[in-house]
Formats: structure tokens, sequence, C-alpha cells
DNA sequence: CCTCCACAGGAAGCGCAGGAGT
DNA sequence: ACTCCTGCGCTTCCTGTGGAGG
């Protein structure tokens, strides 16, 4: 009897490789960041002379290809470092799963130490440990990806740094990762300074450079002469208008390499990218309505709700514009949204607060009011359509 | 011109949870 | 195990702002 897995096991498949497009993976080649690359090696390069290497600070907005870059100079830094029998040593650390000082310290011992378990221990002799290893006359690097996600950071980046001053011998170097610029100035001066001795940022790519990505990678993980052109422009078109974000192009082109696969299609056109960007915008949504608080949820709710059943407005020019707000009335919703369901209500100052942040997230857009209002007011309006959020809400607070 | 409206957003402070110090 | 401390989410209070209306 024929295995249910069988027909999908044989199935033709115009993948190639399907993980090398998705964004987890980190690429070989990194396009139009040559100048990035050299810098970060130039600056690490002192570790192989024995040398501490500056602390670098990395900025950019999400796929940009901060992570990938600082990967792969650091796989090449430590591949070259052991051919030649150099003591630097490296390690990467995600700070949203280790976002407090003792976390990311358990992480690095744990990777030096294979062999030990340092949990419950103390902060300072995990410290110290971590030290330990620096003075047999070991450069060690650290990078600390997502680092603005570290909540006791000052503290982390002083006693990592402080260390320095008592080496004889080996160092200690920090690679710090962010796409939070604001955060940098919430730091003690005294971190910030020591963090960012050498800053480098990363801009968004435009269409024509996501183009060219998008083409490098298709021809690793796609079938030859399964993708056509018009597919990558349009990929690349998207995503550059979007945000200029690699990782949205890629996942752009893999859901539509995925949707031309279901229907036993040979080829990804741009048709599959149109269907995928519905799919690849829910899923971005998705994952930003969902780790909202929940109140700010009801917040998003009630613009959603309001935006659906109020009229459209007349604007002083005459003509009419759907699914504005006043932010008085989506407060009153909310309100009343929250009441019904027996939430704690956050007040107005808060509530404002929360709008802000919905704007930087680009879940909605606002304006403050001009002629025509009484008062000063903000006129907001969702970014998405409204019903999907609405849906979406619903099933989130539900489940 | 003044006053009112309908807010925006800064400052201070409060309660709480969780980590550090002892 | 216990207090102490600190960051975080939030409230309270307050000052500022720009147009409407008298």
């Amino acid at each position: 009897m024929d295995n249910i897995f069988e027909k999908e096991f044989t199935r033709d498949t115009i993948f190639l490789d399907r993980n090398l497009i998705t964004p987890h993976y980190t690429p070989k080649v990194l396009p139009f960041r040559d100048a990035h690359i050299k810098q970060v090696t130039g600056i690490l390069a002192n570790t192989l002379k024995g040398q501490k290497a500056d602390n670098i600070f990395i900025y950019g907005k999400t796929g940009t290809g901060k992570t990938s870059v600082t990967k792969h100079v650091m796989e090449q830094l430590l591949n070259f470092a052991s051919g030649k029998n150099i003591p630097v040593l490296g390690n990467y650390v995600n700070c949203r799963n280790h976002n407090s000082k003792y976390r990311v310290l358990i992480k690095i011992a744990k990777d030096i130490y294979p062999e030990e378990n340092f949990l419950g221990f103390s902060a300072a002799f995990v410290y110290e440990k971590i030290v330990d290893f620096a003075r047999k006359g070991k450069q060690l690097v650290f990078v600390l990806d997502e680092i603005d996600k570290v909540k006791d950071l000052d503290e982390l980046i002083y006693g990592l740094t402080r260390s320095n001053d008592e080496l004889q011998t080996g160092g200690i170097s920090i690679i710090g990762i962010s796409n939070n610029l604001m955060f940098k100035d919430r730091l003690d001066p005294r971190t910030k300074s020591s963090l960012c001795e050498q800053e480098l940022v990363f801009p968004p790519y435009n269409a024509s450079e996501l183009t060219e990505i998008l083409q490098q990678r298709s021809t690793i993980a796609f079938k030859p002469g399964t993708v056509d052109v018009s597919a990558i422009n349009v990929a690349a078109a998207i995503a550059a208008q979007e945000s200029g974000d690699a990782r949205t192009a890629v996942m752009l082109l893999l859901r539509a390499g995925e949707i031309a696969d279901t229907k036993d299609s040979k080829i990804v056109n741009d048709v599959d990218v149109k269907k995928a960007k519905k799919i690849v915008e829910e899923e971005i949504i998705f994952n930003m309505v969902s780790t909202l608080p929940e109140q700010q949820q009801l917040v998003l709710y009630a613009i959603a709700k309001l935006s659906l059943e109020k009229k459209p407005m007349q604007k002083i020019t005459g003509e009419t514009e759907e699914g504005i707000l006043f932010s008085g009335e989506i407060y009153d919703e909310y309100c009343k949204i929250s009441k019904g369901l027996k939430e704690t209500t956050i007040s107005a100052r808060w509530y404002r607060q929360y709008i802000n942040e919905l704007e930087m997230y680009g879940l909605i857009y606002s304006t403050t009011s001009g002629k025509g209002f009484k008062g000063q007011t903000r006129l907001i309006k969702l970014g998405f359509e409204a019903h999907k959020i609405k849906n979406l809400i619903e099933r989130e607070l539900a489940g």
C-alpha cells in the first residue's frame, strides 16, 4: 500500500533546495555589502595580531544584511584563526532569546566551556570564568544580535569591557547589532561610548539591488529555468517599495515558489509573486499583532472596527476618504470594548503612547488635524485591510 | 482678541515582579 | 530566606498647541 507521504516525496518540484531561500539561511555571497564586510574585517583583524579589536555597533533595519555580514565575517575570522592556530574565539548570541545580562553570560560561558553547566551560579562567578578564559591569552569576540533586547545592557557592557583593563594578554571585543537606533540614546554615556567605538549603518536595499540578490538566491534554490524574470522583478519592486528589506523579498519568492509548486506549475511568474504578497503581508501582520500586549491589540481592534463602521468622511477639498478616524472616538470605542470584555482599561495618556507605537510598527498612519477640525487632534488610518486585522485579533483574543 | 475645545506629549510618581546582595 | 533595589508598565497631573467660535 502506498504511504501517504509517497506522493509528496516523489513529486516533481521546482525547488532545488528550498532551505536556501528561507530567511534563516546565511548566504555565502553578500552583494552590495563589500564595503561593510571590509570594514568589519579590518576592525576584527586586530584580534589575529593578539590585540583587542574595537567594539562595533551595527545598526540597520530588518533584512539589510547586518546579521548575515557579521556571521560571514566571523566565520571567516574563526576559520582563518584556527587554520593558523591563532587563539581567537567567537560567540554568537541572539539576545531575543537571552534577554538579560545573566542569560547572555550563561550562553557565552556554555559555549566556551561546553562540558560544564553554569546555570545556578552567580553572575559574578560566570563572568570570572569567562575572563579567566581570556586571561590565557585568547581573543574573544562576542556578537550580540538584537542587543536592544537586553534589559540590563549597561552592566553587561560595563562588565565585559572593563575586564580589558585588567587583562595583560587576551581581550574581549563586542559586536552589537540592533535595528533600533533610538535605543542607543537610552544607554549610559559610558556604555554608549565603549560599545560604539566603531559604528556601522546598513542602509536598505533599492529595487535593482534586491533584483540581483534574488537572482543569486534563485539560481541556488530553484531548478534552472523555473523562475521567470518577471517574478524576480516584481518581488524586488514590492520589497523595495515597502521597506528595502531583503527578508521580505526572499519570503515573497519562497511563497511564490510554493504557490507554483502546489499547482504543479513548472515556472514561477509575477502572478504567483503577487499572490504571495498577500500571504507574506499577512504573515508579517500576524507576527506583529500577536506579539502586541493585549490592551494594545484592543486599541487596534477598536480602530479596525470603527473604520469598518464609519462612513467615509468629507474633506474640505470636497473629496471623501475612507477609514479616517479621530483619536478621541477611537479611545471611546476602545473603552467600550475593554469594559465589555471586563478588562482593565488603560488611561488616555497611555492610549496615546500605544497609538504612537502602532504607528512606528506601520500598522496605522496618523496625521495631526489641520483646518476644518475643531481643536487639535490626530487623524488615524489603518495601515492594512480593516476586516483582516479585525478577524486576526478576534482569533488572537479567543485563543 | 480672548476663550474654549480636544487633544499632544513631558514629568513625576506609583505598584509590582524579579534579580541582587546579605 | 530575607530585605533591598531597579526596571517596566502605567496613572496622574500638567503645560502646550492650533483652530473654532463668540
